[in-house]
DNA sequence: TTGTAGGCGTTATCAA
DNA sequence: TTGATAACGCCTACAA
């Protein structure tokens, strides 16, 4: 491969100028100009990556850490960052966790060995006070996770509220025991959710069940198992808050075959308002998140630190949701006909 | 940061000796690597990637072309890239194309600005020919689209087993007047579906409509499309190929909505056997890719061909595909309750 | 077993 | 307006 020096001498120039025609600089007179730019095109010059990355110690990579990328919640998220990255000329490493703690330090390792500029992370599997370490090598955001003593830029959507409004959304239309499935016990969205789900509960005087059983939910697969373990053990809950679309169309994919009737006998919200939520029938209400914009202040918020220095304070970018009301929700008999 | 000379000085050693322990290289005392370590720890030195890449000419990442990753097709393949390339110590970078030439063309620059060792391409934009030039720079795998003239491993299932095994499963099943309907027109998977599509057709004595009219199909939203302009244009079709899913799902969805019957009045056959495909009322019979070895198999060509070299050599590996069968298009009566 | 020194390909500083 | 030279941080002949 050609290098810079090759160039030179093609061009019987010194490198120096070479460098300065690459790099679009001032000080290069025409006719030179045109001599470097045809030397490059001859030996079909690309400057060295990895020379310039040593050079100006910078990277223009991005780290984007998610549980699983298969998860619709994430790919949506990144399929924004990447393209507002794209706009920005920053590349983007994928960083799937699967929620282990040591993945995740292995993939923030990226920052200290200068391998990335920045991070962001759309979930958190260590104890805070592990990943701000990091911030001593490199800015981060945090997206969608809320910890709120965290010196840095936050994204999302008030969980809290969000929960609170399904939640009361379920009771208004009947719902008098309802459960809350939702993964990730220790997660900030967890229990951001949850106080919301306790807030409605309260202020409508009807007490919660135990919900230890139901928080490993997350997808498909255990809104499934889920409705097997409420028929067998809650069989008078008549409300499901599922904390994505995906486990609210396991669950309702089997109360289906069960004979159990959505909304009849059991209401059912999900979370996210992802294509699922429309095509299942019925199809099932769901909270909508902003993901497009939230991905994109994310990115722009860590180019921005990257590029202009970061200092270390909370800072939090709040998103309005949607209730979008569907069939699973609803007590009026607007079904879809079969 | 802490460089290696800084570890050198602080441990009274040359970087040398530094290196040696950082790589785990013969000929260090057992004191002398004590010190160098405790420096290291002292310091909080990590390697600097950039630096690394320069001197090794090795980036240790790979790209991963494709549309856009919130296609589950695509989303499910590169998650188990990502999976297989990290453990291969590996990093992947992201790369959507939105089925644009240009951005594709942009991604494969990586590999000539040794922004990345390798690449896998899972669609293509470009003609064969601009993407063989890229080939100088490094090692492509492709994945999916099968190039038969393309000198570099390929890795899919047999397209036109499969949608002729699909086409005779619709016309056995009663469907004898079917609509293809495939996204990208000038994809190789498109024409080699195609051919299957149309052997089926003509062995069975069918006549293929026109089929222009469908080629643009990819996703729910043109699965959904296409139902009301076969209900306008084609009313007589009894018979779908969708070549995604998400596709025959959009389409099955308005097929509900409109009060046409599926199976009973047209039946439906999906491809990638994604959970969408399950959770549908009615379920939806489609095609299985084995997407896990596929996609590891890709991988570990891509990074075969970085470490030991590479030869320009066409070089097909065929995985199986499954036919699942499901409500859609099951003509006897054993639909899932509603 | 350890250390010295050169170079990977760029860019920035300084002098001409 | 141009060019010589010194880094960026690491690894590896080669010498000791």
């Amino acid at each position: 491969m050609a290098t810079i020096e090759d160039v030179a001498k093609f061009a019987g120039l010194s490198r120096t100028t070479v460098s300065r025609v690459i790099n679009d600089q001032p000080y290069v007179s025409e006719d030179k100009r045109v001599r470097v730019e045809d030397a490059m095109k001859a030996l079909g010059y690309v400057p060295n990556s990895s020379a310039r990355r040593l050079r100006s110690q910078k990277t223009e990579t991005i780290a984007v850490l998610l549980p699983r990328i298969t998860n619709p919640f994430f790919n949506h998220l990144i399929e924004s960052m990447e393209m507002k990255a794209s706009e920005w000329g920053y590349q983007v490493i994928i960083c799937q966790t699967h929620n282990l703690p040591d993945k995740e330090r292995d993939y923030l390792e990226l920052l200290r060995k200068k391998q990335v500029d920045g991070i962001i992370m759309t979930s958190l599997e260590n104890e805070w006070e592990v990943v701000e370490e990091y911030l001593q090598s490199g800015p981060i955001v945090l997206c969608n996770e809320n910890v709120s003593t965290a010196p840095v830029p936050v994204v999302h959507i008030d969980q809290e509220k969000a929960a609170y409004e399904a939640t009361i959304h379920l009771i208004e239309n009947g719902a008098s025991e309802i459960a809350f499935l939702q993964g990730g016990h220790d997660s900030y969205v967890f229990r951001d959710r949850e106080k919301g789900f306790l807030k409605a509960l309260n202020e409508r005087g009807i007490s919660p069940i135990e919900t230890e059983l139901f928080s490993s939910a997350v997808d498909v697969k255990s809104g499934r198992e889920l409705f097997h373990q409420i028929q067998a053990h809650y069989p008078s809950i008549n409300g499901v808050f599922a904390g994505s679309d995906e486990m609210a169309a396991g669950f309702i994919y089997e109360a289906v075959k069960a004979g159990v009737k959505v909304p009849e006998d059991i209401l059912v919200i999900g979370f996210d308002n992802q294509a699922i939520s429309m095509l299942m029938n019925p199809s099932i209400t769901t909270i909508e998140q902003p993901f497009q914009k939230m991905a994109g202040r994310c990115v722009e918020l860590l180019v921005q630190q990257v590029e202009q220095g970061y200092n270390l304070k909370h800072e939090e970018h709040v998103f309005p949701h949607r209730l979008q009301s569907r069939v699973s929700t609803s007590r009026q008999t607007n079904l879809v006909p079969l």
